[in-house]
DNA sequence: TTGACTGTACCGTCTGGACGGTTTATATGC
DNA sequence: GCATATAAACCGTCCAGACGGTACAGTCAA
């Protein structure tokens, strides 16, 4: 099993993104993160030898789980021959509501050194691109990868200028518009 | 006429989009401010008297902008009876690209004092849910809405996950997917 | 014995904000 | 018509605190 322990250097990575979810990116500050990590200065400080480091390290391991979730839905849809985009789109749903690492990263990482999501960017985006392009109607998939990724901003930011009575039918809605694109 | 010359406390708030635009949230303080706006220390505390003073005219300013355009394209609405929710979408395209005020203001306000987003939340999920709710399809209205969101998002970051030659189709086939809710 | 930390003390820099001074515009009194 | 008063708009400097980072001595389990 690979969620045995939860190393302390996933504990810090957590501990930031708590961090900047609860008080703002402009607090993002190793001596909250180790405070909220229970875990001393110096121990952070260990794990991640300067604030950039850390930085990068939740942007990292943005992009893997990312990926891992991605592959995962590919390697699901390839195996019962079922479209890729509503398993993706699926999974984004069932991943919001808890503050999700991707972006808390981005913002923490866009506050101090935005060069720091240059690798983001080209990660993000092809892999974005690939899987619209997959579908029949790439323009189609964008619009509601778009869709989703502006339901993560509007809950990230505490508007749900959807109220959580329309996030189910809006859900159905997506998803059933997700598969109409292969129909 | 009301745009006869820029006042000092609108070149501040300008600069202060500057900055957090180009160098991050999180440097946004008030010698760059200055700096940015060509003005004095002293003279942007004349103006706003605190940091949070600032911060919270960004945000007064960004709703004051949504709401006179999202007025303006009701009364344009109204006025020839056509529907609403393309003009407002249309809008909002032709404000992308510049760095808007409105992700400007929400970035910044984020990363140092989330509660001054509180007002712009209310005002924000009422104007939303007001224009949904008005066209005879309020779920697919809501999620165009939130693909505009999830672009600006992209662009805000500087993602174009959406690549430069997609923009033109998804634009069409957005402003289309309005139109189609009022047949 | 080594790796993974803890704890404390400390330094340099940056930043928000306070403060007092200075210019400019406008109004008032004579 | 001119001096004076007054307030608004702005400048430049100073300071306390916060923050990133360093250094180093000590703890403790495997």
């Amino acid at each position: 099993m690979t969620t045995s322990k939860p190393s302390t250097r996933d504990t810090i990575l957590d501990a930031a993104e708590t961090v900047v979810a609860r008080e703002g990116s402009g607090r993002l500050t190793i001596d909250a993160v180790a405070a909220e990590a229970a875990v001393s200065k110096g121990g952070v400080l260990y794990h991640f030898p300067n604030k950039i480091a850390l930085l990068t390290g939740m942007v990292e391991r943005m992009m893997a789980e990312i990926g891992a979730e991605i592959a995962a839905a590919e390697a699901r849809a390839t195996a019962d021959g079922s479209p890729v985009l509503p398993l993706v789109i699926q999974d984004m749903f069932n991943r919001s509501g808890t503050h999700d690492s991707v972006s808390m990263a981005l913002l923490a990482a866009s506050a101090e050194h935005p060069e720091l999501l240059d690798p983001a960017r080209e990660f993000l985006s092809s892999t974005f691109q690939r899987l619209a392009d997959a579908t029949p109607d790439p323009i189609a998939a964008q619009i509601l990868l778009l869709a989703m990724d502006g339901l993560k901003l509007s809950i990230l930011l505490g508007f749900n200028h959807v109220p959580d009575h329309q996030l189910q039918p809006i859900r159905d809605r997506v998803l059933s518009l997700a598969h109409e694109i292969y129909a």
